[in-house]
DNA sequence: CGTCAGATTATTTAA
DNA sequence: TTAAATCCATCTGACG
């Protein structure tokens, strides 16, 4: 069926793998002792640290299915070994009942869980997984894949007449930005010189509600992310988890059932975008984390037409940011590993350009939307930053505009008119940067204590520069108005149950603004 | 300087 | 109704 078609790169990355494999397994040789060892330092620590789950067998007697992949197995990826080397565990991707080791991963040998540094990272395949594979619903998916099909031929039909018009668009953002900047490492047009914000959308605050037909638990456990698929005429939601699963919602859908979810990745989903070139490709980002193996940041590419989840690249590195340039539809933009920012080309398959921009992990990636050379990031390190990618230097990379905050910055997003930055931090501010330079700063208390559990928070952009909307930890939504520098109303529902940690603004519906929370549940509000 | 334990926090689900 | 389980975030502070 699919082939599984290996990149120079690819290849070279399998064979350390399978070194590493090696390593490993020859170091289990001596695993005894370390277990031991390891036992008896958590015993000695007594007190804290969570308990190991009760040793968990599968509900039946039935033999244990290991799911294993090709690399685990030491077998050569070659193109045949994909049917039969996928087993899913019983009850796949969904976290069991909330104990057991969140990925159904099961140790073939005595079944007794090992210490967390001696776990091998969580099976993965290598190659395509077809999307009833990875199905993890009831029934059939063929609704949700007819649908995407179904708005991409819409969509592709109504945009021949409009492509023109997009092209032209297009170039003369070349002419504007690229062109006239080109490669000279003179003076730019920095200030970016946005013109003052023209957009506006007329929402009224006070005419949003959440319905409680608009409430569904879309994936198990914590959501990372939610997005609305790009469409006008329909809400679909699509989030994405910490174990890797993808949950789609068909709000408009008249069957009880709307909700489809999938299981492609094995580490916590950081980010969705839409091809922009073809509607029916969806691409899926997964990380897991860089504590442990460090080879798992998989970028896969949903395919609706192929009807598989495509593995398109795969780093070393986890994966925790991603952004498409807006008039650069063959490349993707990554956060990858401590500080790392990769431009991934389609055309060729692999990073065409790396910097490593911050100290530690790019959290946001995010466009100006006024000017495709201007890039903001947000990293852990506490900094947030304004790049100009026509004079970024690849050994000293300088920031156009910095941005300190004293704690880890979780999100730096430009407005819709593309003249404010805003930037959220777990300091406990949202700072708001504006001005043709961006130098006119002003900071706003927030309570960004999230915890643990809670999926921090982010500061986004409505559907104009009026309203920056945010999580509340008293379970509301807040509107953050950045003239007046201050919260100016809390949206609050007795079926908003939960904190709502990561939101969306409808692209198309002003006042439609979906919220996720930790226990998988969205939130979907909507303008009257 | 790196590593690692400890504390923090909310939601779901099993009891 | 309550208690147990969560364990890939982040800072702090102890320890080599």
């Amino acid at each position: 069926m699919a082939s599984l078609e290996l990149t120079e790169y690819e290849r070279k990355r399998l064979e350390n793998i399978r070194r590493n494999e090696e390593m490993m397994n020859a170091f289990k040789i001596n695993s005894k002792a370390a277990e031991l060892s390891a036992a008896t330092k958590r015993q000695r620590m007594g007190s804290k640290s969570y308990k190991v789950s009760p040793e968990k067998k599968p509900k039946t007697g039935s033999p244990v299915i290991i799911r294993r992949s090709l690399r685990t197995r030491g077998i050569p990826p070659d193109a045949k070994g994909l049917g039969e080397g996928f087993v899913e565990p019983p009850n796949g991707g969904i976290p069991p009942d909330a104990k057991g080791l969140g990925d159904g991963f099961v140790e073939p040998s005595n079944g007794t869980p090992k210490p967390k540094r001696l776990y091998r990272p969580s099976p993965c395949v290598l190659g395509p997984i077809s999307m009833s594979d990875a199905f993890r619903g009831k029934g059939t998916d063929r609704v949700l894949i007819d649908l995407v099909l179904d708005v991409a031929k819409r969509q592709q039909l109504s945009s021949a007449s409009i492509k023109e018009e997009f092209d032209i668009d297009n170039s003369l953002m070349h002419e504007k930005y690229l062109v006239k900047g080109g490669c000279k490492s003179e003076p730019l047009d920095w200030p970016v010189k946005v013109e003052k914000c023209e957009i506006e959308s007329g929402l009224d605050l006070g005419s949003l509600v959440l319905k409680p037909e608009n409430v569904a638990r879309v994936v198990p456990g914590r959501i990372m992310l939610v997005r609305f698929f790009p469409c006008n005429d329909a809400r679909m939601i699509v989030t994405g988890n910490k174990f890797g699963n993808v949950g789609f919602w068909n709000v408009d859908s008249q069957r009880k059932n709307a909700i489809y979810l999938y299981h492609p990745h094995t580490g916590p989903i950081s980010g969705i975008a839409f091809r922009q070139s073809c509607l029916s490709k969806a691409s899926l980002i997964s990380f897991r984390s860089y504590f442990f193996l460090c080879y798992d940041g998989f970028v896969r590419l949903m395919d609706a037409e192929k009807e598989v989840f495509d593995l398109i690249y795969s780093s070393d590195d986890g994966i925790f940011s991603l952004s498409q340039r807006p008039n650069d539809l063959t490349s993707l933009y990554l956060g990858k590993g401590r500080g790392g920012l990769s431009v991934w080309d389609e055309r060729i398959g692999k990073p065409s350009s790396e910097w490593i921009l911050h100290e530690n992990r790019i959290n946001t990636i995010d466009f100006n939307s006024q000017n495709p050379n201007i890039v903001a990031t947000g990293s852990t390190d506490g900094m947030a930053c304004i790049w100009d990618l026509r004079s970024l230097n690849a050994h000293n990379p300088r920031a156009v505009k910095m941005e300190s905050h004293k704690r880890s910055v979780h999100s730096a997003y430009f407005s819709p008119s593309g003249s404010s930055l805003a930037t959220t931090s777990i300091d406990d501010t949202v700072s708001i940067l504006g001005g043709p330079n961006f130098e006119d700063t002003s900071r706003i208390y927030h309570n960004n204590q999230t915890g643990r559990w809670i999926s921090t928070f982010r500061g986004i952009w409505g559907w104009d520069d009026s309203y920056i909307f945010i999580g509340n930890m008293k379970r509301g939504i807040d509107v953050i108005s950045p003239v007046e520098r201050r919260v100016v109303k809390t949206l609050q529902s007795p079926h908003m149950t939960a904190i709502p940690c990561r939101f969306d603004a409808h692209p198309y519906q002003v006042g439609t603004l979906a919220g996720a929370t930790a226990g998988g549940q969205v939130y979907l509000w909507t303008s009257v």
